[in-house]
DNA sequence: GACTTTAGTCACAAAAGGTGACTAATTCAT
DNA sequence: ATGAATTAGTCACCTTTTGTGACTAAAGTC
């Protein structure tokens, strides 16, 4: 990241970094270098050669210490005239990483979604467009394992998409779907969270074993 | 569209128009203006200042004299260096238009999906893009409309989805589907076409007739 | 041991979907 | 004019999927 003296021609990539944070979902900030009060998304300036990805990527790795689990490119965001850089034209990634792994480099925070610091026009559509692409990938791929470690009980899965799409789930319901969709196996470890009956340990299952069955919509189920 | 001697540090909009031609989809060409043997998608070199999605609707309106019925970005895209604009980055966009009503300037001509000019590697990425984002659009909102004249029969409509979809339908299924979503609604009007049944024209629904009822998806459904 | 808490499963009713067969209105051939 | 062919539109029946409450299981707490 340089600093806003640089040139302004070239395009700048920012990164709106997703995780789930306990009973909520959190976004990655960044503190300015101009600003030290301000708060701003990841972004870099990018050299005209390198792909866009490569740079996002790369952007992630100097801000968490490790790449994403899953990245993708929401798209170019040009009008609003402020930005962190100078950069006319922004392309915007989201990234997800399982909050587990995920230990911000100093001068990088995790704020709630709910309630997140004051932001550029051009970065809050970014925030926006970060939200509409996973709610928009939820039900096309199983992007929800990307926020979560290894191995999860189905409790933790249910909890995690009932955040995701911010409705609640009928147990029953969710785990026929599962079972349909074959998205999980078991392993043969088990977990006791305190009180209550021990949960059985899944991992996302590998692709292979999923030929030939539909996908889900986990959006369409009730609760 | 200015030629490849202008200045490169800025971006191109690029946009892949897309209609129904008959019984294919179509993408629309511009002949290039230095080298008259090649075909190229529409691109302008942006101002700094335009909002992106009016760069790419008055595009549309200088290749074809009229905006499109609709309109989205895909996307930036930076890897492959070789463009017709020297831009270092590109914005691409895909636009619907009904043939009917879509008679491009001079210069420009429809192409079949099957059997599109050479194009560079960013533009064949582009279109590439067009196709991904058409079908991941048309079971989350209603696109094929746009593809429609104001009035049109279901069996004009069922063609459309199976060209889109690339997959035939039941009819009775496709119908029954269409009533549960109230996306379309009779008019008074019935079009005799040759042979067979005169069928009754449709116009799509104003979505206030909508409220509280699901979407449909249409790709869920079997011949 | 009785009660609470969380996990996991079942079974039944209701809704949605797949599909062939039917009726209707027109043109074309004889 | 009659009937075959063609396209539109609807129905009815069966299968599959989904919504949902109630059940059993295994732990902790008092």
């Amino acid at each position: 990241m340089r600093d806003r003296s640089s040139r302004s021609s070239s395009h700048s990539v920012d990164v709106v970094l997703v995780t789930a944070m306990g009973t909520e979902l959190a976004i990655l900030f960044t503190r300015s270098t101009t600003d030290r009060e301000r708060w701003a998304l990841p972004w870099k300036v990018a050299q005209g050669g390198e792909a866009l990805d490569s740079t996002a990527t790369r952007l992630v790795q100097d801000v968490l210490g490790e790449p994403p689990t899953w990245i993708e490119q929401i798209g170019a965001f040009a009008d609003g005239k402020r930005h962190p850089s100078d950069a006319d034209i922004s392309v915007a990634f989201v990234g997800l990483v399982p909050h587990e792994t995920a230990s911000p480099r100093p001068g990088n925070t995790w704020f709630p979604v709910a309630d997140l610091p004051p932001l550029s026009p051009r970065q809050r559509s970014m925030v926006e467009g970060a939200t509409r692409t996973i709610q928009a990938r939820l039900d096309q791929a199983p992007i929800a394992f990307h926020l979560l470690p290894p191995t999860f009980t189905l409790s933790e899965l249910q909890h995690l998409y009932e955040l995701l799409l911010a409705k609640r789930l009928h147990k029953a319901s969710f785990r026929r779907a599962l079972q349909a969709a074959w998205l999980v196996e078991p392993t043969d470890e088990w977990r006791s969270e305190g009180r209550g009956r021990p949960a059985q340990l899944y991992r996302y299952a590998p692709k292979k074993k999923r030929r030939g069955h539909r996908g889900v919509r986990f959006d369409l189920l009730h609760p």
